[in-house]
DNA sequence: CGGGGAAGTGGAAGCGCTTCCAGTTTTGAT
DNA sequence: ATCAAAACTGGAAGCGCTTCCACTTCCCCG
């Protein structure tokens, strides 16, 4: 440490030393392509798998690609080809905490899982802040990915517009609020809603309510609108609806106005599973019994869900299978084919905080 | 979708022909350059914000560069500059659902908001398969990007090797299970477990035991020893100790294992909150009351600590603060410089789960 | 008013790989 | 044997940007 100061002037003066560029060069085509003995262009042909070469050459290039233990250089190749080699996933959120969410982990396991069987890596970016989105233009135009994939829009964020300005493929997970993009991959939500509502029916709930997302997010309202329909064809009435933020901490909070102003319900569904480990948080508190007095429905389905006390019934949805999904679609669509939007099911998973038989009343 | 067969075949004929490499292409710095009236040379310059260029003719080319909406190719920097211009944060775990654990969505929060400063991008490699390191060790040598981070490594993971040989910046995330990298950021495990014991201790507990992570992962080897040193200097023993998944699974597994092989146990440390949470989870299960029988202490104070019932008491360790310092630490080291591994603290949080005075006995 | 260093300037040589194109060689069927 | 078609070959021209280098011009101070 002594030495500190002196080599922070060295540093100054001559930029990096330690890191030039690259000390040890790695070797290049050329070098592969003399060592066996072909042209550059046989050697290219090789490393790419492509035909008009033959079989011995393609041997002896081999040979050199592992003595030489060769690997191309892919700024070259994606100078070379005009691809660069990764697509981008962004996530787009204001809701600070968001991206905790293992809905976002579970989506990146599933894209990765997808990427896994290509040459495609995946950049990630969160573009909750200005400066954020400000890069992610920057990326779209930049050549630097070639596709997009874009979670957890809201409202009319312009990440949706931006991307699709971009000559770039663009995969939404989950539609946006508003207009129906080329591409994206959603769940059920209406449909899985729906198998909430009826499951209350079913079980004798006669006074529901919910808690919903925000407004601006197209899913919450989706969920919203499956609820409510699958009440009305139950002929039910919706007690009540409140809205709160992804979070636990929404959840309880609009659980607490919930039962403010509308005393009394016997159910509640919930617009997803931290919001309905909230309610069950405020429930406990109120004194409220789960599900003996108030059942209580979730959404997703994520590992969290199995572990609230009462385990949570909540509505399924295929997030991994999301992420895989959206990452094939995006692969399909740079490589000039037009995959069609898809829309995966959902599910009701029964546990003990909404039972399939009514507990005691 | 009438047309779909024929198209397939005329993609199959010419490759794909809608997204032919680039068909809106931008405009490139030699537009520019033309179009301000200046040499390329000068026009790289102003774009580089480099020295040597009048003032005049660096506004010329800024015009030309707004009106042009020009953005430089990054494929082409990077194969002139010989720098990707991106960094990878590799997670290598073979347990699986490890990766859901809001711990790494933290940890990826900290270092986007720290590459958020730099034009750095962030490459996210899952490399947990077989495929998985393979792809990773190319990453390494193909000179995509500029620096790694690694995270989660266990015992001898062939990663921290893959990488050190590399040649590029390697910050680790946590040491490995063996040997000192040259960068790592790591929190205080030792010393905040140490505070766990002492709590125990000054709160009156006097049979207290141990959930363990797997013993090949250094974090938990740290916490373990912390831990024992903690009781030891107050004069305490540690009647047992399990091993488990770092997960809620893991956790309640081990803690059954604890209740049968050591009766009566008044205190248990957990090596991270979701075995803690697991653990919760048991105890309720056998009837036992916490904090009134068992005092509960967790590991890293993530939001969902706050939230359990009762609430967590545990060890927090400053997870986006990691983050950041990593991606800090990995910029520093790619620019040349040669900083300093660093320790992060790590404080006890209490809350309910082990009480500051002894609730009951 | 002269001289030397700093600042400005642009031509040209790459960075490492792909691919077009113009041959050259094989193959296979008459 | 004979010749067109098919399969190989490799030279050379980029992909779009950085940077070395050789000059030219400007500025400041004695």
């Amino acid at each position: 440490m002594e030495s500190w100061p002196l080599f922070a002037v060295r540093v100054s003066l001559r930029g990096s030393f330690s890191m030039e560029p690259s000390p040890k060069r790695m070797p290049t085509l050329d070098e592969v392509a003399a060592r066996a003995g072909v042209s550059r262009t046989a050697a290219s042909r090789v490393i790419n798998n492509a035909p008009h070469v033959s079989r011995a050459k393609r041997e002896a290039v081999q040979r050199a690609v592992r003595e030489l233990d060769f690997v191309p250089n892919t700024s070259a190749q994606a100078l070379a080809t005009r691809r660069a080699g990764t697509v981008v996933l962004a996530v787009s959120s204001d809701e600070p905490g968001l991206f905790a969410d293992p809905f976002f982990a579970e989506v990146i396991v599933g894209v990765s899982v997808a990427l896994e069987q290509t040459d495609l890596e995946l950049i990630l970016l969160l573009a909750n802040t200005p400066r954020g989105r400000e890069r992610f233009e920057r990326l779209l135009r930049s050549h630097r990915a070639d596709g997009v994939m874009l979670m957890a829009l809201r409202g009319d964020d312009p990440l949706g517009r931006l991307s699709e300005e971009a000559d770039l493929p663009v995969v939404f997970g989950g539609l946006p609020l508003t207009g129906e993009p080329t591409w994206y991959v959603d769940a059920d939500n209406r449909g899985g809603a729906r198998l909430a509502a009826e499951h209350f029916a079913r079980t004798g709930r006669r006074r529901p309510v919910m808690i919903t997302g925000q407004v601006d997010a197209r899913a919450a309202v989706a969920r919203e609108q499956g609820f409510t329909e699958g009440l009305t064809l139950s002929g039910l009435p919706l007690l009540g609806v409140e809205p709160g933020q992804f979070t636990e901490d929404g959840g309880a909070e609009a659980m607490e106005r919930l039962l403010r102003a509308h005393p009394g319900p016997d159910a509640v569904f919930a617009a997803s599973d931290a919001m309905a480990i909230g309610a069950l948080r405020t429930l406990r508190e109120r004194g409220l019994r789960v599900p003996e007095d108030v059942a209580v429905i979730g959404f997703n389905d994520l590992a969290s869900a199995r572990h609230t006390s009462p385990p949570l019934t909540t509505v399924h949805q295929p997030v991994r299978a999301l992420g895989q999904e959206m990452a094939r679609m995006l692969v399909s669509a740079i490589e000039g084919h037009r995959p069609s939007p898809l829309i995966l099911p959902t599910r009701l998973t029964v546990r003990e905080s909404a039972p399939d038989l009514p507990a005691s009343a």
